[in-house]
DNA sequence: TCCGGTGACATAACAGCGTTATGAAAAAAA
DNA sequence: TTTTTTTCATAACGCTGTTATGTCACCGGA
């Protein structure tokens, strides 16, 4: 109504309104005019703000791997490491299924408006990876990964968990093929694959439903 | 230029074109002007033909997944049933990459115009996983794998090459964390979490690899 | 206090998208 | 041959991202 809005946090508003946008109604509701109404301003903001659509949307994806960061670090580190590495695979799989049209821009390549991702933003995502890659040279140092590149370790696990929630999201598994015991028996696969005996490596992966409740906030281990 | 173009294959061809125009330019170059263009008709012709984009769109995933099936029948059945699981993983890995666009459109949600799988697309998909887990089953009556569900043994493999798969495609791993390696370990991984020892898995995914020529028809096996 | 400059935003337009109503003409059926 | 059905061209509608232009709010200096 007025000619001049004075809201000097414009920019953080229309971030929340395309991340609530994303959320509430997935990628096609992603439109510069859409987050331009909702925030009772004209497109132009968006460009002025972000230098176009792919720009805001650049700037969630940012978010997520900020918010994947913030659930990695609320797996604490003990002195099982395995546990810990099964922990974060839990962590990385909720915060997917928490946040699924944003997982699906990060890494899915649902194009919200011609965006697609940068070598810059790509490495962002590495990036997010170094807790991962943390864990898994503590559990090489602790004798239950074979000696080798924790990087490597860590690419491996992220293929795994990653592939398994792209196709739970994407409605892939069959019911009675449940996600959580696919997810564990793959854990195991990959971490007596890497060196881990089979039996410390169940173990492992079961004593971390747990600290299921504690450390992700998750009061049902979904399984 | 004559009024009426008496083509009555104008269906095939219009999948075709459209099918070359994703292979060459990627989803955003999938439009109906454009393949209407391409094809010298108007874009009616997607309409009557297909119902609109999605048809079009779908008729090629479906596609998709009959060039996949056909990867599959590339690869025999031998005495180590390890062996042919282990050359389907690489089947389909060959297939994604030979066809980057259309495999991000069947399982990456890359959206052409709006176009999203229903429960039926999704079912023809874990059709063509029969195969997988026909061979799951022979693994099992070999005694190399844990006697139990084939269909969750192939969907644990499906969700293991499909990360690896899409996370190559979408270039987040890095250089020196080879792609080659990183299937082969974590196809070893799954096959020893499931039931096999690990010398003999070994053996069997390394001997895969002397197949990969004769069966896949690739000079190069790719590390 | 005024005054010019700078930046943010509104307005309106352009090109492209999927889609649809209408109509003409070819093919098929009678 | 006549009638019906199907296929497609034309043109339009509403939507998209984007951009050129103009207008105001703010801000630093005189």
């Amino acid at each position: 109504m007025s000619p001049r809005r004075t809201d000097p946090r414009t920019r953080s508003t229309l971030v929340d309104i395309a991340a609530g946008l994303l959320a509430g109604e997935g990628p096609q509701a992603l439109s510069a005019r859409r987050v331009a109404a909702e925030a009772g301003s004209s497109t132009m903001a968006v460009y002025t703000n972000f230098g176009g659509m792919s720009g805001l949307v650049r700037e969630m994806v940012h978010e997520g791997f900020a918010r994947l960061e913030a659930y990695f670090s609320q797996v604490a580190a003990t002195g099982d490491p395995v546990a810990d590495m099964a922990l974060l695979g839990r962590a990385y799989r909720r915060n997917a299924l928490t946040n699924p049209h944003l997982y699906a821009v990060m890494f899915g390549g649902a194009n919200p408006a011609g965006f697609s991702l940068n070598a810059e933003d790509r490495q962002y995502g590495r990036y997010t990876l170094g807790t991962v890659v943390e864990c898994a040279t503590r559990c090489i140092e602790a004798g239950r990964f074979d000696s080798g590149d924790a990087e490597l370790v860590a690419h491996q696990l992220w293929t795994a968990v990653h592939g398994l929630v792209t196709l739970e999201l994407g409605e892939y598994l069959i019911e009675p093929c449940n996600a959580g015991v696919v997810f564990e028996a793959q854990l195991i696969g990959l971490m007596v694959g890497a060196g881990d005996d089979v039996e410390s490596a169940v173990r492992s992966v079961r004593s971390s439903r747990t600290r299921l409740a504690t450390e992700l906030g998750d009061p049902d281990p979904d399984e």
